[in-house]
DNA sequence: CTGAAAGCGCTTACAG
DNA sequence: CTGAAAGCGCTTACAG
């Protein structure tokens, strides 16, 4: 059973298929088509459940109504929300969404990159990876609809979309000195990527405005790569005795569900041996006794702004030079891994 | 800066566009085209960055290299962690993945069948949402390639991959019975879907096998719409004193999830004064304290087989009428909330 | 008010 | 060995 075509449409009804396209898309009236044969049309579309080609559109018009998603890996809870609400945003447009991981990996990144601008998506979504300056440059230049989302790029001029991750870190840090913690560690990714840079500075900045010293050997900065074991490994290391930590400060998702199996396997209790302060929120840390307290980024509103900022740029064909930069508000969720 | 296209490249070049076609597909040797001149061409295409458009590719060609995955929440670990399988897979083959979520609703799974049809994707990858016979059919009429995942519809036959879930429950709650937890009660949720009623089953073959009776009151089913406050008073009132109820299975990982935060809500300890298991593993459950001893589901595998199955189908055009029909084993993991 | 034609960018069977 | 042509299914400017 062959799908039904315009063509099939008009020849059944002895007109052209011109007049089918116009009817279907709604502009019969400005055509000034008449009513009796547009309900015909109308009607036989419907009876043969005619639906048209899109690929076969969007060739003509030049768009395809798709965008693509680019995180770092989407089976990450934090990506995987982000997907759905990018998913739930776009529907509201008729837009669907191909989704690519990069691995953090900058190649990966521009391949996926050429991949899809080839199967013409209308637009990007990215988290870009480090290193990644000259593909998104690239996507700049090609007038490629696009938005960064969750890291931005300091030296490049474009759209994105992020948390504050500088006060989140600042206030939460602060909270835990505040709560007497004044040897609080910190366990970051190894990373260039501006939010993990943002982060380590806003701790640091809430250690020096708390007149402390010596906190750089509180840091830890785990590689991407041999990313568990370096978490267990500088879990173990902070914790030493010798460096009489009461508190660490985890600065990513990925890296405080690492480090709290990690605490959990040196026997150590939370918060009574150490507290902890994670940045992101996941179901696992309501679930966890005690419960995390934890930086809450609004993925939610951070997706469907990114959407909507791209969108926009895509329907307004010739792209505008100056660019919506938006730094959303996190919410700071107090449980009692750290009181 | 219009993109290069075939007939730049032929102009360019003083050549016919079917020549400079021939030559990027690799079919230069086969149609006796002269090694001079293939060479230029691919010079030149790569010099202009000839990137083709895979949209026309695809409508002259009839299939999209796209695939859709459709699952009931991309944001659940479950399926995030499939979707991440599905891409990687895909990406083996060259195909690329949209996906949407039907949240378990048969209405939108429809919709979205339709509009992806439209979309000219190649093959579905689905988990089906109860009632959803009539879409699946018709999918199946229109000699479509689909592939069912986690669940499949008895009634119709169809390629699918799923777990062994009648025996993992089973075992799993024999394990239980076996540590002498006699009253083990059973927490599903309300559906029809094969593999729930399996896993339901199984416990109850458990509870049979055991001698056990009774066990029809240890049993809450709990409604998909308000799904956290069913499972709030499914685990309240099973473990009222009366009930007498030592353990507790979990029929999902949501359900799971939740459960698990309504048991630290009563002050309950685990595994102390209730054990606890779960179907399907996440990160969360080996960061719980004390960690839960669960049912892993082998999502790579079965996200993989059902990539190939499907590409497979896609390849060789007309479909076979035998189907695919995959059960694949699960792995018990045993932590300390049962033991 | 309606139709014929061009064209989006590609591939492939056909002719020479 | 290579080119001209048809066609995938659509939309839209143009002609009447």
């Amino acid at each position: 059973m062959k799908k039904t075509s315009l063509n099939d449409i008009a020849n059944k009804l002895g007109v052209s298929k011109s007049l089918v396209s116009l009817v279907l898309n709604g502009k019969a009236k400005q055509n000034r088509i008449g009513d009796e044969i547009s309900k015909k049309v109308i009607n036989l579309a419907q009876e043969l459940n005619y639906q048209p080609n899109q690929m076969a559109r969007s060739l003509r018009l030049g768009r395809s109504e798709t965008i693509a998603l680019i995180v770092a890996d989407i089976s990450n809870s934090f990506f995987a929300r982000m997907g759905r609400a990018v998913e739930d945003e776009a529907d509201k447009h008729g837009f669907k969404v191909i989704f690519s991981s990069s691995d953090e990996n900058p190649d990966k990144l521009g391949e996926l990159i050429n991949v899809l601008t080839d199967r013409q998506v209308d637009g990007f979504i990215i988290s870009p990876t480090i290193n990644s300056n000259e593909h998104i440059l690239k996507l700049k230049k090609n007038n490629i609809p696009f938005v960064l989302i969750d890291r931005y790029l300091p030296q490049i001029k474009t759209n994105y979309v992020v948390a504050d991750n500088y006060n989140s870190t600042y206030k939460a840090v602060k909270f835990m000195l505040e709560k007497g913690y004044k040897k609080t560690g910190f366990i970051t990714v190894s990373s260039a990527l501006s939010n993990m840079k943002e982060r380590l500075q806003g701790y640091k900045d809430a250690m020096k405005s708390y007149g402390l010293r010596g906190y750089g050997n509180y840091v830890r900065e785990v590689d991407y790569k041999n990313f568990n074991e370096g978490v267990d490994e500088a879990v173990k290391e902070l914790l030493l005795p010798i460096n009489n930590l009461r508190a660490l400060f985890f600065a990513s998702l990925r890296i405080g569900m690492e480090a709290i199996k990690s605490i959990n396997d040196l026997n150590l209790r939370i918060p009574q041996d150490v507290a902890v302060i994670s940045f992101d929120d996941t179901d696992a840390y309501k679930l966890c006794y005690p419960p995390i307290t934890a930086i809450a980024q609004p993925i939610n509103l951070m997706s469907s702004e990114a959407v909507k900022i791209l969108i926009n740029e895509i329907k307004k064909k010739n792209i505008k030079t100056e660019k919506t930069q938006i730094v959303l508000e996190t919410e700071f969720i107090i449980r009692e891994s750290c009181c």
